[in-house]
DNA sequence: GATGACCTGTGA
DNA sequence: TCACAGGTCATC
């Protein structure tokens, strides 16, 4: 996700949009339509690359609107056909031109696309950024700690919720909790003050452990029932908590 | 806040 | 042949 809108920043700023490829209206979410993009976009610029959780946001020039990229689980960014970040756990890798769902033509003969073989990322425009919490990448102890404390729904869900912190899936949260040791199915609220801060540094060790992995999620929790657990070699739970399959130790995440 | 649908490649 | 993976949205 940070590589990709890296991968943007570093190479695809500047450049002057020729034209617009939207071949798939599926993707193109709240009423965004190609005629739309094709209006708007050609003979502009794309001048800043932001990122709020999982939604990229890039600026366009002369006041155009802000482009909103979701990579979905499965997505990736390639400018000038080069991918950003290593490869993605349940996403292949292969090249196969249908995958190709969105894309900016530049006038230089480049461009950059959004393949994405399952079709579960999206594009809009002029996205609603306040319809996501903090990037937690930003989430400070306090602010987490007021979260928890405030709902008594699973920790999982809580960590999940983008409106509340934006940014953390599904394997991310697992691989947190992992580390800090705690339950993903107790209540948020029942978390000691020594519990939040341990699980406010687990998250942050964990953004950093991927992010220099390139964004790939592979964490040190196996995603393998009966697995022994690599902290303390109990076999690993599996179940569904907060409406995602999750993985966990039923020995030392309490 | 929980649940199921959406979508489709992967691997058993 | 089919269960399963994940992020988001509509619905309860």
């Amino acid at each position: 996700m940070e590589s990709a809108r890296r991968l943007i920043e570093e190479r695809a700023l500047g450049r002057k949009i020729a034209s617009v490829f939207a071949p798939d209206a599926w993707y193109l979410k709240r009423g965004l339509t190609a005629g739309a993009l094709d209006a708007v976009l050609p003979g502009r610029t794309l001048t800043t690359a932001r990122r709020r959780g999982k939604l990229m946001l890039v600026d366009t020039s002369d006041d155009g609107p802000v482009l909103g990229l979701h990579l979905g689980m499965s997505g990736r960014v390639l400018v000038d056909d080069e991918a950003a970040g290593d490869p993605l756990i349940y996403a292949s890798n292969r090249e196969v031109p249908a995958w190709h769902r969105f894309g900016l033509e530049f006038a230089d003969g480049g461009s950059l696309y959004l393949r994405d073989p399952r079709r579960l990322g999206a594009v809009e425009l002029d996205p609603d950024e306040d319809r996501l919490g903090v990037d937690a990448f930003d989430l400070t102890q306090s602010q987490l700690s007021r979260m928890l404390t405030a709902s008594r729904a699973p920790v999982k869900a809580v960590l999940m919720d983008q409106a509340r912190v934006a940014g953390l899936g599904n394997l991310l949260t697992d691989e947190a909790l992992f580390r800090a040791a705690v339950d993903p199915a107790r209540a948020a609220d029942t978390l000691e003050a020594t519990e939040r801060r341990r699980l406010h540094r687990a998250v942050q060790s964990t953004l950093r452990h991927t992010t220099r992995r390139g964004g790939s999620h592979t964490g040190r929790l196996p995603r393998v029932v009966d697995e022994p657990c690599p902290k303390c070699g109990a076999p690993l739970l599996r179940r569904t908590v907060a409406g995602r399959t999750t993985y966990s130790c039923p020995r030392h995440q309490r």
